[in-house]
Formats: C-alpha cells, sequence, structure tokens
RNA sequence: GACCCCUUCGUCUAUCGGUUAGGACUCAAGAUUUUCAUUCUUGCAAGAGGGGUUCGACUCCCCUAGGGGUCGCCA
C-alpha cells in the first residue's frame, strides 16, 4: 500500500468551526497512525465568498491546538501550490483535455435561464437537472460565441444510463444513478473551476490516498469519480465522516450558535478537553477509554471504529471533559496557561508559591479555565461582603470564633495543613459550637464569602500575617 | 418531492449471532462528618416498529416509520 496521504480542504470563508476541526483531525489522526502526510490545502476557488485574514485564521487556530500539517502554505511542500486560485492554469489544462475528451462542452445559459429551466422541471416533479440545450450548439457557434466574449461555463457530460459505485471506507457499498446527476459546472464564467474539478484535479496531483470529508460529498461523489475515469487515473479511498448535530439534529452549522474553534478557547476550554472531545464525535476506541491524549489518539486511531451516525455536540459532556483535564494536568502546565488572565486582572502573582497554592485550590471546582480569576480575587485583593454576611459578622458568636482562633494562630509562624486542621477543629471543641455557626464566620472573614475553599488551605494561602489581618479587621466590622 | 445515508439509555457510545445489553456525560440519592466544588458509591435510563433467516438476533435480510444529507457558476 502507498504512504498514506490525506488532506484537510477547507475554504476560506470564516473561522475554523468545529466541524472542520472534526475532519482535520480525522485527517491528522489517520495520517499520524499510518506514519503518513496530511496536506493543508486552500480551496479559496469562490471569489465571491473570500473573507480575508480567514486562513491566517485558520492557520492560527491549528497552530493554538497543536496541530501541524505535514505540506500546505507557509509550510511548502513538493506538491504546491495550495492555494487553489493559484492552480488555475492547471485546472484550465484539464478541462482542455476534458473537452477533447468529448466529456465536457461550454454552456452559454444565463442564471435566470437556469432557474426558469429548474423551476419548470420542478414543477413537472422532474429532477431539476440541466437539460443539455448548450449541447445543441455547433462547433461553429459555440466557436463564435466565445470569440465574441460571450460569457460561458464549462458543464461535466455525465454518462446518461449508468449507476456509480462508491467504496466508502466507513458505509461499504453505495450505489448512485445517474438520473440523480446533473451536469456539473466545473469552470464557472469567471475562469475559476468549481470544487469538483478543483478537488479531483489536486487529489490527484497531489497523490491523496485517502479522501476524508464530511457526509454532505456522498451525492457528489460520482461526479469525482467519474472525473477520476476520464482522466485515467485511480481514485482515492473515499471516506465519508458522519455529521455533527446541533441538539435538535440538524447539521452543526456556523449559523446556529456559535461553533468557531476560537471561541470556545476563548471561553476557557483546554486544547487538550476540545480535541479530546471533538475526536470522541464519531470515533470510539475499542475499550471504555474516554480520555486520550493527542499522541494517544494518533496511536489508537483507525477508520474501522468511526460510527456512520451523526453525532449531537453535547456541550455538558464536554464541560466535564474539560475540568477533567484542569484537574490533572501538570500544575505548572496550567498555572502558565492562566497566568495572562491573573495579570490581566491586575492581580499582583509575583509570590510563585502562593500563586501555585492558588491554582491547586482553584482548579479542584474549576469547569473552564475562565473560573481560575474570578475564584483567585479572594486570596489577592480585598473583596465586598454581602449585607448579610456582614450582618452575621457582627453577631457576639461570630466574634467569639474570631477572637478565638486569632491568639492561636499568631502564635504559629508558618503552621503546615495538619496543623492548621487540628487548630480549627479544636476551637468547635473549645467554643462548643459546630457546623455553620462555627465556620461561616470565618469563612466570610477570611474569603469575604460564606461559601469557600477547606479553611485551612485558605490560611495556608494567605499566610499568617494577612491571616490575622484580615481577622483582625473582621472584628472591626 | 426525488435520490442517498443513518437508527442501542435524553446525549456520546461498547457489542462484530449466544451478555443480567457494558461505559461515560446529564439527572437523583448517599458518603467524604461547615458551605461550594472535587472525589467515591449507588440509582434512573436503550436495541424505532413489523416481518423473515437461524437452535438462537441489538447484531444478517426485507418492509415501514423517523431523522439527516444532497439536489447551485458554494464548498
Amino acid at each position: 500500500m502507498n504512504k498514506v496521504r490525506v488532506r484537510f480542504a477547507p475554504s476560506p470563508t470564516g473561522f475554523l468551526h468545529i466541524g472542520g476541526l472534526r475532519t482535520a483531525l480525522y485527517d491528522y489522526l489517520y495520517a499520524r497512525h499510518y506514519g503518513g502526510t496530511v496536506i493543508l490545502r486552500i480551496e479559496d476557488t469562490d471569489q465571491n465568498r473570500l473573507v480575508t485574514g480567514a486562513v491566517e485564521n485558520l492557520l492560527n487556530s491549528f497552530h493554538k491546538l497543536g496541530m501541524e500539517f505535514d505540506e500546505g502554505p507557509l509550510l511548502g511542500g513538493d506538491y504546491g501550490p495550495y492555494f487553489q486560485s493559484q492552480r488555475l492554469e492547471t485546472y484550465h489544462k484539464y478541462a482542455q483535455e476534458l473537452i477533447e475528451k468529448g466529456v465536457a462542452y461550454p454552456c452559454f445559459c444565463s442564471a435566470e435561464t437556469l432557474d426558469e429551466m429548474r423551476k419548470d422541471l420542478q414543477d413537472k416533479k422532474l429532477f431539476p437537472k440541466y437539460d443539455r440545450r448548450c449541447l445543441q450548439l455547433s462547433k461553429a457557434e459555440i466557436d463564435k460565441r466565445i470569440a465574441s466574449g460571450e460569457k460561458h461555463v464549462l458543464r461535466l457530460k455525465m454518462p446518461d444510463e449508468r449507476t456509480f459505485i462508491i467504496n466508502d471506507e466507513i458505509r461499504g457499498q453505495i450505489e448512485i444513478d445517474t438520473h440523480q446527476l446533473d451536469d456539473q459546472v466545473i469552470i464557472k464564467s469567471d475562469g475559476f473551476p468549481t470544487y469538483h474539478l478543483a478537488a479531483v484535479v489536486d487529489d490527484h496531483l497531489m497523490e491523496i490516498t485517502h479522501v476524508i470529508r464530511g457526509e454532505e460529498w456522498l451525492s457528489s461523489t460520482p461526479k469525482h469519480i467519474f472525473l477520476y475515469e476520464c482522466f485515467g487515473w485511480t481514485a482515492p479511498k473515499w471516506v465519508h465522516l458522519p455529521l455533527i448535530l446541533n441538539p435538535d439534529r440538524s447539521k452543526l452549522s456556523k449559523r446556529m450558535n456559535d461553533v468557531s474553534v476560537d471561541s470556545y478557547l476563548e471561553k476557557g476550554y483546554l486544547k487538550e478537553a476540545l480535541l479530546n472531545f471533538v475526536a470522541l464525535l464519531g470515533w470510539h476506541g475499542a475499550d471504555d477509554r474516554e480520555l486520550y491524549t493527542l499522541e494517544e489518539l494518533c496511536s489508537e486511531f483507525t477508520l474501522e471504529r468511526v460510527s456512520k451516525a451523526g453525532a449531537v455536540f453535547d456541550l455538558a459532556k464536554l464541560d466535564w471533559m474539560n475540568g477533567q483535564y484542569i484537574r490533572n494536568l501538570p500544575l505548572d502546565y496550567l498555572a502558565d496557561i492562566v497566568k495572562p488572565q491573573y495579570l490581566n486582572a491586575g492581580l499582583d502573582i509575583s509570590d510563585e508559591v502562593k500563586y501555585h497554592k492558588v491554582i491547586e485550590v482553584v482548579r479542584s471546582r474549576a469547569t473552564l479555565l475562565t473560573d481560575f480569576v474570578p475564584c483567585s480575587e479572594r486570596y489577592y485583593k480585598e473583596l465586598d461582603i454581602e449585607i448579610k454576611d456582614m450582618e452575621l459578622l457582627r453577631t457576639e458568636t461570630s466574634k467569639g470564633v474570631l477572637s478565638w482562633i486569632l491568639p492561636h494562630l499568631q502564635a504559629m509562624s508558618n503552621p503546615d495543613a495538619e496543623t492548621l486542621k487540628n487548630l480549627i477543629n479544636n476551637g468547635t471543641e473549645a467554643l462548643a459550637l459546630k457546623g455553620k455557626l462555627y465556620y461561616t464566620p470565618l469563612n466570610i472573614a477570611l474569603s469575604y464569602s460564606s461559601s469557600c475553599p477547606e479553611l485551612h488551605n485558605i490560611i495556608e494561602i494567605l499566610g499568617i500575617p494577612e491571616t490575622l489581618k484580615r481577622l483582625h479587621k473582621a472584628l472591626t466590622f
């Protein structure tokens, strides 16, 4: 078997979205699993839909995710250029070959004419395909109209009676009859090729072995197979991935909700979690494992374990998975990732030891990376106390608790967790108080909130001097 | 509408003819003896329906239903 070469071929019309990421990821995993090559090819053949900066965004998103292509824009490679807009001569050369072979013909019909024709056919409950009126044109007339500069496209002349067989790696054998197939436009009137021609030519020239793409391409695959035949080329293996769905089971589109990869990253999802989660949307390992690193996915991934049915994107599970990564990734790594957020919030995290203690405590209750700063402010600055909590602080019982613990802490310099836990426990007995009556005043005094992590953690983070300061302050309320 | 694809707990899925149909998320309850989390335990919850084939079907075949995709000078 030839060395695996696969490509991710997006059109630069916006940001990388979840669906695109899943396709790209499977391309990537498949190539890595078999020691092959992943190529990024930009399908910028629609001049009307180009979005400036889209390619940069795309590249940047993949970079952020740690997915590196082997060939593509910026990276180069032996099969470039990797922008289809830079390969126009190539497409025209092959289009010419199709004309010579009699399987492509010019069409001068206007958009309006086509619309009318389709409407008419639909009214008659017929399949709305081009009626080939321009195929009747004489050679002389065609030459004359082209010479006069009349706008025209090039169409592929599909066979009349034929059943195409697609051997899909995931779905098996699929049959599609040509009655359902239109004479596809392959060169548009602006001289650009359509996807069908460009993708086939490039996939062949770039020696792509497996075309891994979304299921939405299944119905037009016969056109592609036919093109391979016309050129006398061997077609690649077809791999049509199940779609990613919205909760209502419609195709996950750019329209509905926000599905750009960047926005998930900005919302505080870790790339590790996003990649892991997206990989599991349509693929599952042989065992019950759910958590995989990118490297582990590379070694485990095979097409045989890709499912056929579409998968709903379930945010709740992504949240859970993100929490798993937040809790289990190395502390230093996590601390580095969130550092900019702390700096942005104006928190002084120059005390590295304290910062790491904070991260360790905060990570246990975080779902998103963006949860860190809000949960950490209490360790770095004075916060407002709710009126209700303030009132509780003013009660005699509360003052008793604070006054009791103060001198004990004062006598300590750098207590460890065990010492602090003992001290805190002793207080419940010494004061004959328990539960909220005892703990809540301390919670509020030290963390400005009745709900907080365990007290010994807070004291450890704050240090004795700051702890005493907060207790004194609380007693003045 | 036509064609194509798909169909196991609400969701992601395991099962490649013989299982008490397993795991994960969500949800509920309990424990971890302050709270919020974390963690752990337990629980709720599924083979779309109908025919075949077979000693035996979630698994193979057919029909029906439902969902999705495609039907552009968009990809």
